[in-house]
RNA sequence: CGGGAUAUGGUGUAAUGGUAGCAUACACCCUUCGGGUGGGUGCAGUCCCAGUUCGAAUCUGGGUAUCCCGACCA
């Protein structure tokens, strides 16, 4: 991609008020326009880092056995009636239109699965089945907040398992919940298990993916060696208790919640009316879990771990691009310029050959400076350089968005190092 | 939903009752060239409605929007 043609343009400015770095930077850099409080737009950059992130989750969602669907954002009435949450609970949140009849924007999608479930699921045999989506979803915050961490329409995966039993159930609750860790691990997180208050009917047990960081709305007391998490609204312990597992002293911390599961039970499947016919010949409600992955949240709390005062520092699995590539047209003579664009174009195609996603930083008439301070800002992983300076060494300079120092590359080489080293980056 | 703050060119800001200024972005000219080079010219603005006043970006009332704290967050 050639970045004199990239829509968008980096600001020198933090958008007036803002304060959450993950809405600041995502903003500055280019990847997201904000519409209203809560609501953005993804534009070239920011919606190629959305679909890396999908990308991984669907994979995960794959390994668990999960059947990926896409269900309506407009949903009925009637179905949440049924359930008794057109009222309360989330229904609270849900924006509603009027037009011939009330329809609801979706803020879940419980209801509407159960509900198609309910057609094509009529016996043991049929049972387990695992459907999930990656969609839009929309509700009415009383408080948007923190950029992407919080918003009024967003992106979620939502993943529904259907069992026969508790004990299946449960199996695959365990199953979710590694796939979970993993997905989280590939983004470049760290997500801390955390045992978190349950609704009404799920009696206890339910679980947060929680992200150290400032930015976070909850506050987390947790075991630092991994072995113990609580949500601080539910908390047993308080930071300097010891860790009920290995002893060590608990630590408190704001925490992102990135993705959480939870068993659902027969609520759903009771009050829509999803029943199988079990091998004794009984009819049984099927027993449902639950399991949600904020896609456009992770995008900004990668954010909020990975940035410098200089810019965002993506991880590689998600990055817009693997590698930045600039060129920096310093010789006032057009003979050498004509030069090094054909040097950095050649290094462009070796590039594109070795199947990097590149972004070439063509633009004319931007000083080293200005390109630099956009590398840095946009965060792709890899940077390089090619100039006079590198030209004469035949070599072009290759930097680490995380790292000092930079290291020199004979363009003959290059090839051989960008298979030798770039290939670490795909998880 | 309670509390606080803010609203001025595309973006970021100054002007506290009397000529709306600066920076940046953009266009053009010159200059410079490995960390936002310097200079010149041009383009472009007071959130909405009402009120006070000879006169309102500025004061008053109402509205709307954004940010922050809290409540909320199946």
């Amino acid at each position: 991609m050639l970045q004199s043609r990239l829509f968008t343009k980096t600001k020198r400015e933090s958008p007036k008020g803002e304060k959450s770095v993950n809405a600041i930077l995502l903003q500055r850099a280019g990847f997201c326009y904000k519409e209203m409080a809560g609501v953005y737009t993804y534009l070239p950059l920011g919606l190629r880092v959305l679909r890396k992130i999908e990308r991984i989750v669907r994979e995960e969602m794959e390994n668990v056995s999960g059947q990926e669907i896409l269900m309506s954002v407009l949903q009925p009435k009637s179905l949440w009636l049924k359930t008794g949450r057109w009222k309360e609970g989330i229904g609270e949140v849900m924006y509603k239109c009027k037009g011939k009849e009330e329809i609801g924007l979706g803020p879940t999608h419980e209801e509407m699965l159960t509900d198609i479930v309910r057609n094509y699921i009529h016996s043991f045999e049929d049972l387990p089945v695992y459907i999930y989506q990656i969609q839009t979803k929309f509700r009415k915050e009383p408080r948007a907040r923190s950029g992407l961490i919080r918003g009024r329409e967003f992106e979620m995966k939502d993943l529904y398992s259907f069992h026969q039993s508790e004990s299946d159930f449960k199996k695959y609750y365990k199953k979710v919940q590694k796939a979970y860790f993993k997905i989280f691990r590939r983004c470049g997180l760290k997500a801390i298990l955390t045992e978190a208050s349950g609704v009404g009917f799920t009696k206890g047990y339910t679980h947060e993916f929680q992200v150290l960081s400032a930015a976070g709305e909850d506050t987390i007391v947790y075991c630092p060696k991994g072995h113990f998490s609580q949500n601080k609204e539910v908390a047993k312990f308080q930071a300097g208790d010891n860790c009920p597992v290995c002893g060590e002293k608990l630590l408190q911390g704001k925490a992102i919640e990135v993705g959480n599961i939870f068993p659902l039970g027969v609520k759903y499947s009771q009050s829509i009316g999803a029943f199988f016919q079990d091998r004794d010949g009984k009819k049984k409600p099927i027993i449902m879990g639950c399991y949600g992955v904020g896609i456009s949240r992770l995008m900004g709390a990668i954010v909020e771990v990975h940035h410098d005062g200089k810019g965002i520092i993506w991880p590689g699995s998600v990055s817009p691009f693997d590698v930045h590539l600039l060129s920096l047209q310093l010789s006032n003579k057009m003979s050498q310029r004509e030069k090094l664009e054909k040097a950095a174009k050649k290094v462009y195609r070796i590039l594109q050959k070795q199947n990097v996603d590149v972004l070439y930083d063509d633009r004319k008439n931007k000083s080293p400076g200005e390109k630099f301070a956009d590398a840095d800002l946009i965060g792709i992983p890899y940077r390089i350089v090619v100039s006079d300076r590198m030209l004469r060494k035949q070599s072009v300079e290759i930097k680490r968005r995380d790292k000092k120092i930079a290291r020199f590359v004979k363009i003959k080489q290059l090839p051989a190092f960008l298979r030798k080293n770039l290939r670490l980056n795909k998880t």
